[in-house]
DNA sequence: GATTAAGTTTTCCTATAGGATTTTAGAGAC
DNA sequence: GTCTCTAAAATCCTATAGGAAAACTTAATC
């Protein structure tokens, strides 16, 4: 009833638009991803809220939502625990998952876009091949963050919020990066081998990898750009196929 | 819920082998089911939390999670708010979704079912076929609880954890019996045409769409148990088709 | 009657205490 | 040496009180 008169007052003071909890959970979502948080290790929420200068009330309720989005598991009882890395089984299926509403979402997209999307499009395009200038490290981080937006957006242009929801509840980048860290952390730690892996890791994910994905996503962004739906369904097909065959090395790796 | 052992003497205490956040979050979904938190109404945590008889953390808790499942609306030092009842373009992306990953689920459960899927399966089916000498109210809770548990199995069955995850996170069950009870309610208050519109209604949902519903739960059933997996595919997709026209008018007469 | 200025309510967060449960450690029995 | 049982420590979960900041409501002023 009361419809807010947006005439009042102009915000004097700084609003603090966000919620602590909100801002919380964010951190700790950074902590797992860049393994601060390892993967199987125990999230104490006491050294925790000190640790982030908060109390225990923001935390729990950010690891309610993050056990809510699988990222971490809670014990009755025993505390929560951040999940482990994908297993085969759960990376095959991961993907099997994007293969089934990926595809679709571009399809879609490629029926539906408009101004806004193709200019949303085009633009994060650019900048993922910025990205392809910077040093290996970054580069990666770069990478990995381009090809979340990347999804998400199309997931978006799609128009089916249910479709959108359901790709990031997946985390797919998150889980992925953190299986490309456990990787490259497992390599640098067995000296033995470390050179001649370590510079076929490089290679691999360097030059190969970023420039393979950019591409294939170029191909996906030209064909929804083109509004060409089935050629679009395609290319992110194959796009995902590829990206499988180019993370599943690493999971094995990671898996012993 | 709360298993209490009574074959132990005199608990002094009581024995609480699981969570009460996890309790009270499954007492506020109920809520939320039952109408009793009205769709888009507030939600007050203090109040909640003297209703429930329980302190403020457990609820705080529990409403993180239910934000994360879409099923209530956080806004910034504002509070919580229910999600509004369905709108006719959120129930047919909705369904969309539906369409797309529970097809493939049937059809994979039909490729994977071994000997304790098929028994649940069969349980499963009969529990439905009891439901339907329940008297109306009974009989639509009975139903949606069947419907609920029919689809989750298969897509448990299924094989894929993402798939079954997707699916449950969209609550469509809940969504569904929300916008039957607000259907029911709005017809009930609406004195002029009571009688007319309310013996349709009934009609309608009591011999008309529970045995419908269950005749295709049943034919989808069958494949899967004859591990026929297109059949099954077919079944599920034009059973939930079905499931669309029937609950179209309800959404439609929901959104006035 | 509209605007400003107070007060009240609501919401979010902090702090802390204590109960419950699991884990660890250690003593004693075999 | 191995096992069992008890005791202590660590950890998690709940309860309660209260404070700060924002939002809402009411009242006073022009």
């Amino acid at each position: 009833m009361a419809k807010r008169n947006t005439l009042v007052p102009t915000p004097k003071r700084s609003p603090r638009r966000s919620v602590l909890s909100d801002e919380i959970y964010e951190m700790i979502k950074s902590m797992i991803f860049e393994h601060e948080i390892a993967p199987g290790s125990r999230v104490n929420i006491d050294a925790l809220a000190v640790e982030l200068e908060v109390s225990q009330t923001p935390v729990r309720e950010a690891l309610a939502r993050l056990e809510s989005d699988g990222l971490i598991a809670k014990e009755p009882l025993k505390g929560y625990t951040a999940t482990n890395l994908l297993s085969m089984e759960e990376f095959n299926d991961l993907f099997q998952f994007r293969l089934l509403i990926e595809p679709w979402a571009a399809e879609q997209a490629a029926k539906k876009i408009d101004s806004t999307g193709k200019a949303a499009l085009k633009g994060e395009m650019q900048s993922a091949k910025a990205a392809l200038r910077f040093k290996l490290d970054d580069q990666v981080q770069a990478l990995t963050e381009h090809d979340a937006r990347f999804h998400t957006l199309i997931a978006h242009i799609s128009g089916s919020p249910s479709v959108a929801a359901a790709f990031e509840r997946t985390h797919c980048h998150l889980h992925l990066f953190r299986l490309f860290m456990a990787n490259k952390l497992h390599l640098i730690e067995s000296e033995s081998r470390t050179k001649f892996v370590q510079e076929l890791f490089e290679q691999y994910y360097h030059s190969g990898s970023g420039q393979l994905a950019i591409k294939e996503h170029d191909a996906i962004s030209k064909a929804i750009l083109d509004q060409s739906p089935k050629v679009a369904r395609i290319a992110m097909h194959s796009h995902i196929e590829s990206s499988l065959k180019r993370f599943a090395p690493s999971v094995k790796e990671v898996n012993k």
